[in-house]
DNA sequence: AATGAATGAGTATTCATTCAT
DNA sequence: TATGAATGAATACTCATTCAT
C-alpha cells in the first residue's frame, strides 16, 4: 500500500515474459527493420532487463527467427480467412483487391515485416524455412481458385503491388488495383 | 634508388578515388546488405584509407545515397535498352520474360541492391527520391507498350516475380514466366 | 501410467549430488582451467540445475576450494602408494622416473589441475592451505629416502620436469629422465 | 598555461601508445593473471580509452601473445647475461643459485608471468611458439656448461625450485639452494 | 589535401548470484 | 528443499566520426 516509487521493477514473477519478448521483437522489426533490431531495443519494448534477452534465447538470430516464425504463423490464418468465404472468380478478384488495398487482413507493417524477412533470409539461411513455409501456405490458398502457375502469378502480383505501395509510397487506388487484378484473371473489370 | 613499386599507399594523384569509393559501396551493399555496409568495408573494397571515406563524403548516409543513385542511374538505361528493339506486344511479352528470367539486363545482385534500396528508403527519406525516379523511368518504358494502369501492373508483376526468385530461392522456369506474362497481357501463350 | 523414464529431472532423492558437483568441478577445471570454470559448466557436467550450485555451496570460490582440496586429497595417497614398495635408492630412482614419465600415479590432467591450483593460490589466499598440505605430504614421502634438503630438490625436479612435459609439450624420454634423476641422487645410471 | 582540469585527456598525439599498451598488458598479467587480464584493466593501466585496445590489436588474444612475446624477449637476454661471465662449473653453480634465489636477473613477477604463459599456452596454441622459443634459448645457455640432458635437468630444477618459492610461498634459503644445485652438478658443496 | 590514430557510444553476450515459486 | 527465471554488472569487440599531424 505504501507508494513504492517503482524505481526498479521487482518483477520476479512474469510467466509470459519469453513470449512477450518475441512479440516485442516483431514490433521492433516493424519499427526499425532487422538492421535496427538490437537487444536493447527489444528489451526496452518488452519492458525487460537486457540480460533477459540472452537468458531466454540463444542469441539475437535465434530470437529473430522465432519472431518471424510467429509473425508468419499469425499471418497465414488471416490470409486464409480472408479468402474463406470466396466461392467464384469475381469474388476472388474482389478479395485480392481488398487484400492489396489494405482494408482487410493485415496492415502496412505486417507487409513490411514480410519484406524484412525476405531480405534477411537472403543472408541468413536459418530464415529460409520460415519464408518457404509462408509462401507455400499463401500459394495453397490461391490454388483453390486458379491453377498453380496462375497462382504463382497472382502471388507475385500481390507482393509487387503491395511492395510498391508500402515501400515506395506510390499509392494505387482501389479501382486501379481491381482493374489490374481483373485483367490478370480474365474477368470483366 | 628507383621508385619502389608501391608496397603501401604511394597513391598520390588518384583522381578517380571518389568515384571508386562509390562503386565500392555498391559492391559492399550487394555483398553485405545496407546493414553490413560499414566505412571500413567500403575503404577495404576501394583500397583506400579509412579516413578517405569521411574526407570525401559527408558521412555514410550521404555515401549510401550516392551509391544507390549511381546504381539506379546505371540500371535505368539498361532497362530502357532492353526494350529498345521491341515493337509489338508479343515481342514485349518476350522481353518482359527475359527480364525476369535473367538472361538479360542485370543479374541477381542488381535486383538485390534494388530491394535493399526499397527497404532502406522506407526509413530514410533521403532515399525516397532515388526510388521514385527509378520507378518512374521503369514505368515510362512500359507505357510505350501498354496503358499506364496496365504498366503499373506489369511493373509490379516483374518485381514480384523477381523477388520470389532472388530472395526466396523459388525458381520459376522461363515457360511459366512467359505463360504468366502472356496471360496478363492478353496474348496467346 | 507406468513411470515415464526420466525425460527431464525427476531427480528426487539425490544424496550424492553435492559430492557429484565437486567431482564435476574437478573435471571442468581440468578441461577448461580455473578461468573457464563457470557455474553453468559445472552444472552441466554434474547434470544438475544451475540453482543447485549456489544452493549447495557458498559460491564459486568455495566450490573451487573444495574441488582442489578433494583433488589433493586423492592425489596424495596415490603419491604415497607409488613409493610404498620402494626400499632402496635404485628403486627410488625408478619410482621417481616412473612418476615423471607417466606410466603410474596420475595422468597429465592431474598435473594440470595441480598447476592450476598453484597459480590460483597465488591470488586467492584461501587456496594456500591446500597447496601447502599437498606439498608437505609429497615431501614427507620423499624424505623416507633422502634428507630433507635433497627431498626438496627431488620434489622441485619432479615438478619442473613434469611441467616441461605437460605444459610445454617438450617430451623427455624415459631414459633421459632416469639419467637426470640418477645423477641427482648420485646413483649409477 | 591556463589550468585545464585535464578532465578528459585530449591526448591526440601519442606515438608510443601501441607499445605502451603491450607493456601495460605485461603488468596486468603479473598483477591479475591471464584470467584477470581484461581490456578494461589494460586500458586503465596504459591510461588509454577502451577503444584503443581493439583499435591497435586484433583482439585480446593477439595482445596477450604480443605481451608474452615481448616479456620473453626481455627475459632471455637477461638470462644470458646472467651467465655471461661464468667460466667454470663452480661458477655455474653460483650463478644458478643466484638465479633461483632472486638477487639477480628478474624478480618474482617475471617468473609469475612465465608460469602464466605456460598455463595459457596449454589452452591457446598460438602461445606455444613463445614458450618454445623461450625454453630453447634458456637451455642453449645452460648447454654452454653441461651436456644437453643435464641442461634439461638443470632447467627443470630451476623452474621447479622457483615455482615452489614464488607460487607456494615455501622459502628455500640460499645455502639450501646451493646445496641442491651442487649435488645435481656433482660439485662439492 | 589527406590520413590513420584516436575516441566513446554502441553492439551481443556471459556470468555469479538472487529469489519467488 | 530445490529450482529456474531473473538481474545487472561485466565481458570483448565494432563502429562512424573526429582531428592532429
Amino acid at each position: 500500500m505504501t507508494a513504492v516509487p517503482a524505481a526498479r521493477s521487482p518483477r520476479r514473477y512474469d510467466p509470459e515474459r519469453k513470449s512477450r519478448i518475441v512479440d516485442a521483437t516483431i514490433d521492433v522489426i516493424a519499427d526499425h527493420g532487422v538492421a535496427g533490431t538490437t537487444s536493447r531495443r527489444i528489451a526496452a519494448a518488452a519492458d525487460v532487463p537486457l540480460g533477459s534477452i540472452t537468458y531466454h534465447f540463444d542469441g539475437l538470430d535465434d530470437l529473430l527467427a522465432l519472431a518471424f516464425d510467429r509473425h508468419a504463423g499469425r499471418m497465414s490464418p488471416r490470409y486464409e480467412a480472408h479468402f474463406a468465404e470466396v466461392t467464384d472468380l469475381p469474388g476472388f478478384v474482389d478479395a485480392v483487391t481488398a487484400l492489396i488495398n489494405g482494408d482487410a487482413a493485415g496492415d502496412a507493417s505486417d507487409w513490411v515485416i514480410a519484406y524484412e524477412l525476405y531480405l534477411a533470409a537472403l543472408r541468413n539461411p536459418a530464415l529460409r524455412s520460415v519464408t518457404e513455409a509462408w509462401m507455400r501456405r499463401s500459394r495453397t490458398v490461391l490454388e483453390r481458385f486458379v491453377d498453380p502457375v496462375t497462382a504463382r502469378g497472382v502471388d507475385a502480383l500481390i507482393e509487387g503491388l503491395v511492395m510498391h505501395m508500402t515501400l515506395a509510397a506510390a499509392p494505387v487506388n482501389r479501382a486501379e488495383t481491381r482493374s489490374i487484378v481483373a485483367r490478370f484473371l480474365g474477368v470483366a473489370p
